[in-house]
DNA sequence: CCTTACATTAGGTGTAGACATAATCCTATC
DNA sequence: GATAGGATTATGTCTACACCTAATGTAAGG
């Protein structure tokens, strides 16, 4: 039989990883301009597609700037996005291998208060569903979820209970959305953070607050607390 | 003359618009499954190319999965990412019309201390620059950059004062990288972040760890720490 | 009933070619 | 010298087609 003659075809990351060499390690530093997408193909072998994709995938990470007749080039100060997935909780706990957890503390259905009024942006007397719950590895705490729902949008959650499960999950699993707002910062502990979260009261506390909108009007907000020590990382 | 026929081709775009609302707004709600890509081709009256590349980009935004054989279907639950654009805080203050100022705090060149040694894989006694700097807006202070620059990798740092500005534009106009780490965190307020930043002490403070590393070597750990109320905020 | 083998199918990717569009360069004109 | 056009060029995008590959279902065989 023939040896097989594997031909081997140059595929848009064999371009993409040989680039993306060349700027960190090789002769294309910071700044540089590099050689034209139709030069590229012949030097690679490949059609033009393939090394337009190559390059647009670079651009889309954020480290090569692309414009017509201008030509690319690699950026100064490559202004790279970090992307933090956002999982479910529950796939967060689950994926250390810890057994998951999720208890309700307090459900109310009441008019919102002015704060949340203004910051989900209801009118005055508007109905909202408060819910207050816990997320836990291995028993331990975990998160506590403090989630706002705009009853008013939402008539159907009012005959939902959310004692095994949290609220999150219903939501993502029947309500579209069309608008986020994620927005992370730092706070003093306070309130459940302190008697179910188990901070120390007045410590540092790592928050994500997210605001969910479909079709302009705000279907919920939740601020999400983490325990002690809690980081959000990523790598690229 | 002939009516200006404006051939209006179907652009990737108007797919990926098209199916974008279908999924908020119209029949194909969470878990649904699409139609495969030859048959939206030719609802769209487009090639399968295009259509190929909406979901691509859908797919990316973590809105739909795709896979072979088994086809493409929404999310059920849409783990989007939340992309945050991490710019040089030069920038970030002055995109706010503030006027932007920097002073170094400190500056010396010492063996690293264990922990740093731990934290960027270093040899026991190796050499690293520690720089202390604040970033101002209009004058107040806005964030601490504490930095440690491994000067066994990057012995030219020695010479630069980075008196006037913060290390941060020059190294990412100096040298490549090709491995970074970001992490948020809350801490309790203490050192500089007490005396330069202007926090109560043990008051809540949100921060930036980012490593980097070239080639297998840790280039530099910075740790940024922002004023009191700092949101780092995204939309989606 | 279980397993293995194979055909089918839907997405994944590469190619060659064409036209569109935005920037830039160059030139003619004032 | 300044400016308005037009030529040029690199990227942006679409098309039509082909082949690859993974996943699934089905049927044959144990």
């Amino acid at each position: 039989m023939p040896p097989k003659v594997t031909t081997e075809k140059t595929t848009f990351r064999d371009v993409k990883a040989e680039i993306l060499r060349r700027i960190t390690e090789g002769p294309w530093g910071p700044g540089s301009l590099l050689p034209g997408e139709v030069e590229l193909a012949q030097e690679f072998g490949c059609s033009r597609t393939t090394v337009n994709r190559a390059m647009r995938e670079l651009s889309d990470l954020g480290l090569i700037d692309r414009r017509r007749k201008a030509g690319t080039r690699v950026r100064p100060a490559p202004l790279r996005e970090a992307r933090f997935g956002i999982p479910l909780v529950r796939e967060e706990i689950e994926a250390t291998g810890a057994l998951y957890g999720y208890r309700r503390l307090a459900r109310a259905l009441v008019t919102a208060p002015p704060e949340v009024a203004a910051r989900m942006g209801l009118k005055a007397g508007g109905r909202v569903l408060h819910l207050l719950g816990l997320h836990s590895a291995n028993g331990a705490p975990y998160q506590l979820e403090d989630r706002w729902i705009n009853a008013e949008a939402l008539p159907q959650v009012e005959a939902e209970g959310f004692e095994q499960s949290g609220p999150n999950e219903w939501l993502v699993a029947t309500v579209p959305f069309s608008d986020v707002e994620i927005s992370f910062h730092a706070m003093a502990a306070e309130g459940a953070q302190v008697t179910a979260l188990g901070h120390a009261p007045g410590a540092a506390v790592f928050c994500v607050d997210r605001m969910t909108w479909w079709q302009g009007n705000a279907i919920t907000h939740v601020r999400l607390s983490y325990r002690q020590g809690h980081r959000m990382t990523t790598h690229y």
